[in-house]
DNA sequence: CTGTTAGCGCGTTCAA
DNA sequence: TTGAACGCGCTAACAG
């Protein structure tokens, strides 16, 4: 039993096909008022659902926007999603979820399965990747990408333009001033610390990560201070506690101060879990900041000093909207960060 | 520009139409291999894509499963949305997004949407409400899906059918036994604990709050324990943390060891988060336990007692995933009630 | 095995 | 203002 159609509707209310349609949906002439009536007696007695797809055909504009992201359970993805879908109802659209752990060639299937549903729109979420190995992949993507645009869709891009992607119309990347709000951190950091820096990142590569071991750096070096030591990981909770499992025996036998900047949020959790599991206390043997300021990881103890970025915002950006401000971001010093408190218990 | 059609794919090939769409689009009966190639040729030269809209128009099937959540930025939810998603993914289906707050007249507008897009099945996330003033929303609700359900769709729900609905064919919920898990975490607390119990719920009516406060005073009764007082709030961080400012007080002003159980994780954090801020540690001067387990907030200190929910699994489940297994969970005591531990810093 | 044709449900031109 | 007819891009019967 399928739903039921306008023309069942059309037939009920004792009008013409084209008379239904324009009373139910959008159209700029009005039919008179008393015929209009009777269709939508008529639709509702029947239970009339439009049939989005045939309208979609017909109009070729979906009302879908697309969204990649590596992984929707991940908070970071969860918020821009949120703004995604903010900027989607606004639209009056609906979004489509895809993940993809990050790998270029599933972000290409993605974008061709959004384009296949003719996507008014497709958000791409996820940090790019210029490491060799996804050279032929993000080759594809761009591929893929620049037929969509050329087919008339829009991309929006968070952090980095595709590498490879043609600028073409209907292509933005929402600019996220990493590289700054790093050496910002670093420089304010710089002020309360005198041991020595050292970073936990992202494999090479992966630009969100690089940018921000970049900025670091220079706002390091524009504080007079060495460059850092950087260890690469895992862009990911695990990643940061293998990370911190290394660095426990050095905090220990070393008698110089480490402060540790670790390239996002849940990395340092993920430090500073492995940190305590071997007796490293924060902030009282080393100190650690991330960059996200994941909402969901505010309560942690010790606060956790990071950079705020409006994540929400990225993904309303990303999705088109207009009446959102461009991205900018602070440093939030919180505890972990809080050498004078070194010796207050956690 | 609109992107190139299956037509135009089979006049370069030089076939018919049918042809090429057996060659492109999967079908059962295979042409002959020289001319298949002939035709991916051709497509790959035109970078044909596919349109999904005409598909499901003519087959009447989408490939689209719809997914209504509260929020799909809190941790609960983007753990099932994680699950849905992987089921879809098997499936070949695509994942359409739709965030409600709750408002069960949002979720009948969300609903509508997914049929009018034709969605092959609807997974509904978020916790019921059998509060008076959504009584009209959930009959509405009840009417849409019964509609839905009766024109051929599936729907999975999470945890409680929906008020009123009737059982109709393709309509399934996957139980969370809350209400026994419930009892089982009051039957461990009491093991260690001869304080009171206090119980941080929900709002009265939404289902899931409800039953974990049934469970759990039904634990506390089978282990002899008097009745806990109940406090009601925002089922979120912020009510939690309401609910830990007046319960500051009373803590520091009594002699006996108070347990409270929040009815969720975050509440829990949000509790937790309050009562610190007025200089009340857990577990040293109360102990606490939550429900879910979520994965973000495992590296939380003082680590969370709670129940373990396989929420990616009820996610797969909810989407109609066969190689699941029925839900789930455990019991997890950790720090946060462990009263042994009192006198050592958090 | 291939090609022709008729819908899928709807928007939108044209006449009336 | 209303209605008849065509086309959106594709699948699935049928005919060849």
């Amino acid at each position: 039993m399928a739903a039921s159609t306008l023309s069942e509707v059309a037939r009920v209310a004792g009008v013409s096909l084209a008379t239904a349609s324009r009373v139910l949906n959008g159209s700029s002439r009005k039919p008179a008022e008393d015929i209009a009536e009777r269709v939508r007696k008529a639709a509702d007695e029947l239970g009339y659902v439009p049939n989005a797809q045939a309208q979609a055909l017909a109009k070729s504009s979906s009302g879908l926007i697309g969204l990649i992201v590596h992984d929707i359970a991940d908070p970071y993805f969860s918020a821009i999603a949120r703004g995604v879908q903010d900027a989607a109802r606004r639209q009056n659209r609906m979004v489509l979820l895809a993940s993809t752990s990050g790998a270029p060639l599933d972000e290409k299937e993605a974008v061709a399965a959004f384009a296949a549903r003719r996507a008014d729109s497709i958000v791409i979420a996820g940090s790019r990747s210029v490491r060799s190995e996804d050279r032929q992949g993000n080759g594809e993507l761009a591929a893929e990408l620049d037929r969509y645009c050329r087919n008339g869709g829009h991309v929006g891009v968070v952090g980095h333009p595709i590498e490879g992607a043609a600028t073409a119309e209907g292509y933005h990347v929402v600019e996220v001033p990493n590289e700054e709000l790093a050496a910002t951190l670093a420089a304010e950091l710089t002020g309360g610390h005198d041991g020595d820096f050292l970073i936990v990142a992202g494999p090479e590569g992966l630009l969100t990560s690089d940018d921000r071991v970049r900025g670091f750096q220079r706002g390091l070096a524009e504080s007079g201070c060495p460059e850092a030591e950087v260890i690469r990981t895992g862009f990911n909770r695990a990643g940061g506690y293998d990370a911190g499992l290394a660095l426990a025996h050095r905090i220990k036998g070393s008698k110089r101060r480490l402060c540790i900047f670790a390239v996002n949020d849940v990395m340092a959790i993920g430090v500073t879990a492995a940190l305590r599991s071997e007796g490293v206390w924060i902030p009282r043997d080393a100190t650690i900041a991330g960059f996200d300021d994941i909402e969901t990881l505010r309560d942690f103890r010790p606060a956790l000093s990071t950079v705020r970025l409006p994540l929400e915002d990225i993904g309303r950006l990303a999705a088109g909207d207009e009446n959102t401000a461009p991205v900018s971001g602070d440093v939030k010093l919180r505890r972990s960060t809080d050498v004078a408190s070194e010796n207050q218990p956690a």
